[in-house]
DNA sequence: TTGAATTTGTTCGTATGTATT
DNA sequence: TAATACATACGAACAAATTCA
């Protein structure tokens, strides 16, 4: 083992009073660090031992603050290779609304019927745009998604992939990325803990699966009403899941 | 205590296949670890030193798992005194937003301008479900708030934090905290912001100041048509500031 | 295919600041 | 004032993953 080492001071902690209330000052510098220069996500980042240089702080300080921004989806690491900015994707948001939706004592179900809810209105208040933009208009790649959950559906299987993919779809004729994200962020809340707590999807499949055709239908119309009332349909099932 | 240290023993990594992607393993620990006693925000987690010895890690470790959790408002920290469950609010969710502001290429106010647009259908999207259950009502609160606005924009201060309850309380008549919580959180991205920006609030507050007060009226008088005019009305000093 | 260099991951030991008693 | 319990920080060594010659 060697121990050898002389204790000696190193005289660490001399300046930086340290105000741990903010974010570590040390995580703060990384963040001005990419700000500064404009980084987009997947540009690299100093090395850690590069990040100690520069910043005068210890490896393990400089770890810690990584860690923090990892989790916030801020910066990427990977092993062996090297840390890289993020994407910032709401993955943060999921992870915190997922592990309430588990830690919900009493109806436990509270937390899950709201996210159900919020879907359900930001899916209808965007009616009026999209019927402007889709009236009378094809839309072939919606149509063929609602055709596999179809077919899937009838084999009994599950159309997860294809539902999201719908709303993401749908959502982005709006031209407002950060609501398709929520959106979207939303229904991966639903589907990782319906499942983590036992709820087995019923029959109502099918009814889903028309709900979405029906939006569809409505859009072409241009008839805000009709798609508003699909959208309640489709929900419908999830509502009936979750009392 | 002084158990003496023996070398062999101990020896970490040797289970557990470390899969690096989720979530480093001990967060998924002390995450279990709240999730199976079902501690609520405020309960006490075990000191670093318990959490070493109960999940077999190091120190470090576990003070990186901790960062991460502490960043995502799983857990917080109080220097000195232990580590308890937190709220899990959606910090991190603003903090996430906030970052993509500030790094926003090109025309810099996307993201800005995709928060305001979602609070402005957050706000309109309810407006059945307020007309329905405020109708004729009194409101003495509200108008309260409103009141102390016009006060203070007369008097050439902010009145930022009346703004931000006005809407909390609002929304709290919906029943869905987590919309509420949403909400705030929007609304705190566009505070955080503008100012970094550079971005100063012209003399349109007077415009946003009577907008709370008509949105109040409308409901008073069951007008959901109303409300909802208001509401755009409410914003729109925001979006000519944006564009 | 081997192997060295680079980079992140983990651990141990130690010293220090802070709040509680 | 002192003691205790706890979080904060530093530094060194080794393990594991990745890349490239």
């Amino acid at each position: 083992m060697s121990r050898s080492k002389e204790p000696s001071a190193a005289n660490p902690r001399d300046a930086i009073p340290r105000r741990g209330g903010t974010g570590s000052s040390t995580v703060q510098a990384i963040k001005s660090h990419i700000l500064d220069r404009g980084l987009r996500p997947g540009d690299p980042l100093p090395t850690e031992a590069e990040l100690v240089q520069e910043l005068g702080v210890s490896r393990s300080s400089v770890r810690e603050a990584i860690r923090t921004l990892v989790s916030l989806d801020l910066v990427e690491v990977r092993h062996g290779h090297g840390t890289t900015v993020g994407n910032m994707s709401l993955a943060p948001f999921i992870t915190g609304l997922v592990f309430r939706s588990l830690l919900n004592p009493d109806g436990h179900l509270t937390t899950l019927r709201e996210v159900v809810q919020l879907r359900e209105g930001i899916d209808s208040m965007v009616a009026l745009q999209l019927v402007e933009r889709l009236r009378g208009e094809e839309m072939p790649e919606l149509e063929a998604l609602v055709e596999r959950m179809r077919e899937r559906s009838t084999a009994g299987e599950s159309f997860m992939e294809e539902d999201q993919e719908f709303h993401r779809l749908l959502l982005n004729h709006v031209g407002n990325d950060l609501a398709t994200e929520l959106v979207v962020a939303l229904w991966e809340v639903n589907t990782i803990v319906v499942p983590l707590l036992g709820i087995a999807a019923p029959d109502d499949i099918r009814d889903t699966v028309e709900a979405h055709g029906d939006m569809l239908k409505a859009l072409r119309a241009g008839d805000a009403d009709a798609y508003r009332q699909a959208v309640v349909a489709h929900y419908r099932p999830l509502h009936k899941i979750l009392d």
